[in-house]
DNA sequence: ACAGTTTCCCGTAAATGC
DNA sequence: TGCATTTACGGGAAACTG
């Protein structure tokens, strides 16, 4: 009788955010014969915090056509809002809790007439969490993922005042069908060997090993000014808006730590890389790593952590700054040198390398460019005047 | 009496955009100094399409300090919804009028008992234009733009049934007032008389020449896909988001014809190069030509259009395929060969570089970039292997 | 089918509340 | 004051509607 609660986000059901539209279904199980009349339906929500269902909340029961002629009915069209009251704030049973723990149920009530009886019927969803910015739902989504992962209670909305811990091979089956629902391809063990070495640290065999609620969603990582969850799941964004097919094709090791990469890797000819996801980025990035052989010896090398960012900070008065063009000896030289009519180029552009500019906006993305490849780890850098020339199609890109 | 209604678009009032929020002040600038009574002010707007005016909507007015005592009523949070009504579709009194050229009136009404005398007071704002998305703004502030440069009537909603004519003196005025406005500089005479030509057609003196509403703002340009005033409103978008500071110093000559350029770059050393709107695209994009000079003779060379388009384009199977490093002897190598295991970097992500692969939203935008190139006017694509590099920084861009 | 128009809703930024 | 949460609204896309 159970019907989870509808889309939003089609990836994500059971997170529900205010003011935007989800439906919601529910259907008779039990088959009354004699019910021939107008069964009316009423959907609303707990009472633990005060919201409003909008759209029309009461419905008739009609035959499904598909469904062998069971009765149903769907809500279309709905949408919660939260009711600020005068005195305001939250009225939640469980002060302690985020909003994202927080468990809310959305009921359907009805009265069925049988045999001279009134029968008052009820049935409920699943627990759901209501967000107000999707900001929250990755948050949201942990708190479904791990009610779902370790209670088979329909309505234990209390479950995040003391959330019971998941074993290592629990979550790793999550964590893999978060891939492989939203995307070809599914976790490796491999990979999520990697991940369970990010949660639990080194350890021969993970099975069995012990997660809590608060090492997999609400602790920052150590060093890291964020969760392991958050981090994953910018990753999964990541892989869906910028490199689904080579995902897909397997092509993106992904996760792999640096040692074991350098272990992997160096066994292959120069000019074997691969690809792997940034560990520092929170907000998802992906780099490259290569061998090198000469005669001194072996090397590897990473590329910058390429993400939105890295983009972003591409501003017009740095391209101009940097423009090089080859020459038929294959030297580059700089072909600007006067802004018309005869201000020096560095005059006109340079000061606003610094970040007392006020272009504000790209001096910031630049920023944290530049903070990325000081680490040595992540970037190319070396204290030559190596450059580095990093080509796209037409274009390529270019660091030193 | 009257006021303007308020920003949301602080830059840019007398637009309304439904569901958002503006402000509304009345001021009564006739002092009855027996009016100690309240006096209660209702704002409504004009019946010609079914907009409600959500919000308090009926206020009292009171003293106001900073401005000798007169009385004033501030009207704040209001909003406009279309009311849809059953039968559907505009009511507005000339369905030949687009949304953005249908100017309504918000009036403010009261009642004042003056000496036994009941008087009905009632003003209205200047005509405002009301939008459902702010992808509507630049044509409904056309609108604005040409009705308060052409009249003085405080309330001719029906100036769009038959639009008079600018001449290009008051167009010019106006243009240079949208750039001084939001920015720290103007247009010069110089980048006026590139506007003028493009609007009126090569000519000695623009001054008294005519330009129609529909040669603004509702027809496109010859052999563009845009209008004149959408090319235009574009361009102050990328001037505000990213080269605001160099616009501001006056280093973007922005407005220049081909001709003319080339005549200004002549004279000047090698290496002089300038900045310069894209003229082919819509969305507004910046493009730098320089001069260079060897003993075969002079040659003029144009950047790429340098638009968010060509970032969002650095796809990252195309950065993949273009890697290079330059080696101890200046040589570009590319030091990617084979995706680990062992598959060549052209299987990999060759494939997807192919208009049929699934990366549908990168390649759309790669071949955008490849088209703009592929005219050799707007790019220095020449058919020889030279090869530009254009550094960004620590990265660097180049194309071929 | 189609174009003008509106609705939907994410994601960033700002405001608000506690 | 600082952090958690909500509100605001631009901008891209989908849905609507004659």
């Amino acid at each position: 009788e159970r019907q989870p609660c509808m889309p939003m986000h089609p990836d994500r059901p059971l997170v529900i955010k205010t003011g935007v539209q989800f439906t919601n279904k529910v259907r008779l199980l039990v088959k009354f014969p004699e019910l021939n009349y107008q069964l009316k339906i009423k959907v609303c929500i707990d009472k633990s915090r005060k919201f409003n269902i909008l759209g029309t909340n009461t419905k008739v029961m009609n035959m499904e056509e598909s469904n062998n002629g069971s009765l149903s009915a769907e809500f279309k069209h709905l949408t919660l809002r939260e009711q600020r009251c005068g005195n305001g704030g939250r009225t939640n049973s469980d002060a302690s809790l985020i909003v994202t723990e927080e468990l809310h149920l959305i009921t359907f009530e009805t009265e069925v007439y049988h045999q001279g009886l009134k029968i008052d019927l009820e049935t409920h969803s699943l627990p759901v969490v209501v967000i107000s910015n999707i900001c929250q739902m990755p948050n949201a989504w942990a708190s479904i993922l791990w009610y779902n992962m370790l209670t088979n209670h329909p309505k234990n909305v209390n479950f995040f005042t003391k959330p019971p811990v998941g074993t290592w091979d629990q979550v790793a089956e999550v964590l893999s069908w978060q891939f492989s629902s939203t995307t070809k391809r599914g976790l490796t063990i491999e990979q999520l060997t990697t991940l369970a070495e990010k949660l639990l640290g080194p350890c021969v065999n993970y099975s069995g090993c012990q997660i809590t609620w608060a090492k997999f969603c609400k602790e920052n990582m150590a060093g890291k000014g964020f969760s392991f969850w958050v981090w994953l799941d910018n990753i999964i964004d990541l892989v869906k808006k910028y490199i689904l097919a080579l995902w897909n094709e397997g092509y993106i090791m992904g996760f792999i730590s640096k040692e074991r990469e350098r272990a992997i890797l160096s066994p292959k000819p120069p000019g074997t890389f691969l690809l792997r996801f940034s560990e520092s980025s929170k907000e998802g990035g992906i780099t490259f790593t290569w061998v090198e052989k000469d005669i001194s010896g072996e090397y590897f090398r990473t590329s910058c952590c390429f993400d939105d960012l890295f983009f972003f900070s591409c501003a017009l008065f740095v391209v101009m700054l940097n423009f090089f063009i080859m020459d038929a000896t294959n030297i580059l030289v700089s072909p600007l040198v006067y802004l018309y009519p005869e201000i020096p180029k560095e005059e006109a552009f340079g000061k606003y390398c610094r970040p007392e500019s006020q272009a504000r906006r790209e001096l910031s993305s630049l920023e944290s460019i530049n903070e990325g490849q000081g680490k040595p780890q992540n970037c190319a850098h070396t204290p030559t005047d190596r450059v580095l020339v990093m080509g796209v199609g037409n274009v390529s890109i270019r660091f030193h």
